[in-house]
DNA sequence: GCGACGATAGAAAGCGCTTTCTGTCGTGGA
DNA sequence: TCCACGACAGAAAGCGCTTTCTATCGTCGC
């Protein structure tokens, strides 16, 4: 039925020994002998057979990336730019093509494990997990354990955007410094003249929410301001726009209002504008992650910018073994403020 | 080293041929048996080797999902949803938990072989091709060969957005009608009294730039309307930047620009203010796709909706077979205009 | 001109799992 | 009471490839 190596070897007067070397490439083969082998392939169309090449090589050229959620260009941008790093990598020298798959958790640990678990049964070559966490002990531990045992049987582990394990110093971590972006924007803020700021923040559980926030808090008690009004809920363009009555609720005087990401952003000047508030002259609207639509927005939208496609790139070298790990294993990848049109003085 | 299934079956003081058994559960296996299997495979912390077991099953749990662009929203909200309709599937009966990897081609068509190749190497069990293709003929028939190998192999091949292969009547496809989409649009802006309407494309040789592009053109032919200055270029916000001065250079007069896609319209709308002119009081701009952030543009993007969510649901199901494939192999999904505020009349 | 060595090619032993094909009991029907 | 049959469990034969370990030459050095 289907070819097999034995056939292409028949058809070549070869041992499968022979076909095998010619096709990885890692032992002396004749030039003739190559180019007879090369011919039988070709015109038997034979495909190697990937799980039996696994099998009996204790390897696979599959890298996993995990990302949370694949429909939000946040994610999307890191991704793409780590299969490309890995799809042109394997041209380079040993190692070979690797196949980069990208994984979506959906935020879920439960699908994070399985994913895990399914990589971890194919015996991935490498795993970059992108994006933060949550953190809940019980899962951070049970992904620990499970990444170790990866690393363990040589599946390389990268972490981009989430922080590293405390305990491993086995996997490199590419972490944003999202604490710092937090503090800068809010600093910016206040600088403008801003004392009531509300704050859109993601999810509670989540590394990524946390650090923004805590970043935006420092801020605030560096300049001895007090915090306003603080919402929780997804990353998406609905929470934002939720999120607004909420905070003016809570503080009808509101002159500023700093959101998760851009996405969250963007919901917000659409409920702020639903309102008949003009931005920045109501109030302004700060984002997060500088996304390729942010520009666009408008007013365009002051945000902090995060090298997402260069750290992808790196996650996925680093995954292919083409770049060294950064020196103590992490590595905190800074933000930039970026100043556009959202966000100025409050009103006199 | 590594636990194997002979480890646990040592272990549960039974046979290997036992623990495989429990492992798939499918033969009867006593109670008592099987619990002791489980509790082995607990205690040693046992991970099933997948390629070996894919070589002995002749089958693997892989689904791939190949897209054009992962960082575009437009193959992100299908991905997600098919990989979700997919890692649901699983749970219901028999076929068992799949993993759905997404794969970026970047819309290269080596590199889509190449996954291809990939995929089939590792026996998948279904792939789906997401999106538009390359109306190169030769890249066409070297994909509707190897699908037609997959598929002869017993991969599930479901196309998702991009035209089947004319001669293949064996995979599923669900193609949207861009071709109605781009007529019905452009009829709404000669309703609205436009009559110099200049087109951004996509990349000249793609499947859905076409289809749009030959619906615009049958709008203005029925209606007895002259064509206005089209421009090509990548299906991303550079591109809708770029073409407006190429458009405006060839016809100052024109009314109104139809984008591509709403990315490319976000392009076009940004570089419409740069210039001054508003939208749309002195341009009316139209997008494709209706992505999520179209609503929140400002002015609103009027674009056609596709169905992207529920698509991606679909297709994950076909691919799953958890669906049965439409009637004639393939069925055509319909986009649904969307009139908001960057589109309206001339100005008198 | 002879022994040794480098360059190739083959033989064969698995890699870890699935799955027939065979048993072995225990039980219900006659 | 005996036989047939159902319910389980085990033995063993691969699945298709990689990779030692060998074997075979042709040739280089002296």
């Amino acid at each position: 039925m289907t070819v097999t190596l034995a056939d292409v070897a028949a058809r070549a007067r070869v041992s499968p020994a022979t076909v095998s070397r010619v096709l990885n490439g890692n032992y002396p083969v004749a030039a003739s002998t190559r180019e007879r082998v090369l011919k039988a392939v070709e015109e038997l169309d034979y495909v190697l057979n990937g799980p039996a090449s696994s099998l009996a090589a204790a390897t696979s050229d599959l890298v996993g990336v995990l990302v949370n959620d694949i429909a939000d260009p946040f994610f999307g941008i890191m991704a793409s730019a780590a299969q490309s790093a890995i799809g042109e990598g394997g041209s380079g020298r040993a190692g070979g093509e690797k196949l980069a798959v990208v994984c979506n958790t959906g935020g879920s640990p439960e699908r994070e494990l399985t994913y895990l678990t399914l990589l971890q049964r194919q015996r991935a070559a490498a795993v970059i997990l992108m994006g933060g966490s949550l953190e809940d002990p019980e899962h951070l531990a049970a992904t620990a354990a499970k990444l170790a045992r990866m690393a363990e049987a040589g599946t390389r582990v990268v972490l981009c955007g989430r922080p590293p394990v405390p305990g491993d110093a086995h996997t490199a971590a590419l972490v944003f410094d999202n604490r710092a972006g937090g503090r800068r924007l809010t600093e910016h803020l206040l600088g403008l003249g801003h004392t009531r700021i509300g704050y859109v923040a993601g999810p509670a559980d989540r590394t990524t929410t946390r650090h923004r926030l805590e970043g935006h808090r420092e801020a605030l008690a560096a300049a001895g301001a007090t915090e306003g009004p603080t919402v929780h809920g997804p990353y998406d363009r609905a929470a934002g726009h939720a999120a607004v009555a909420e905070l003016l609720a809570r503080d009808p005087g509101l002159t500023a209002i700093v959101a998760a990401n851009d996405t969250v952003a963007l919901g917000v000047c659409a409920a702020l504008r639903e309102r008949g508030l003009s931005i920045p002259g109501d109030v302004s609207v700060a984002g997060f992650d500088d996304l390729p639509f942010s520009v666009d927005a408008v007013p365009a939208l002051t945000t902090v910018r995060l090298p997402l496609h260069d750290s992808g790139v790196r996650a996925g070298r680093l995954a292919m073994g083409t770049e060294d790990a950064p020196a103590h294993g992490t590595e905190t990848v800074p933000g930039e403020l970026v100043v556009r049109d959202s966000t100025a003085a409050p009103r006199g």
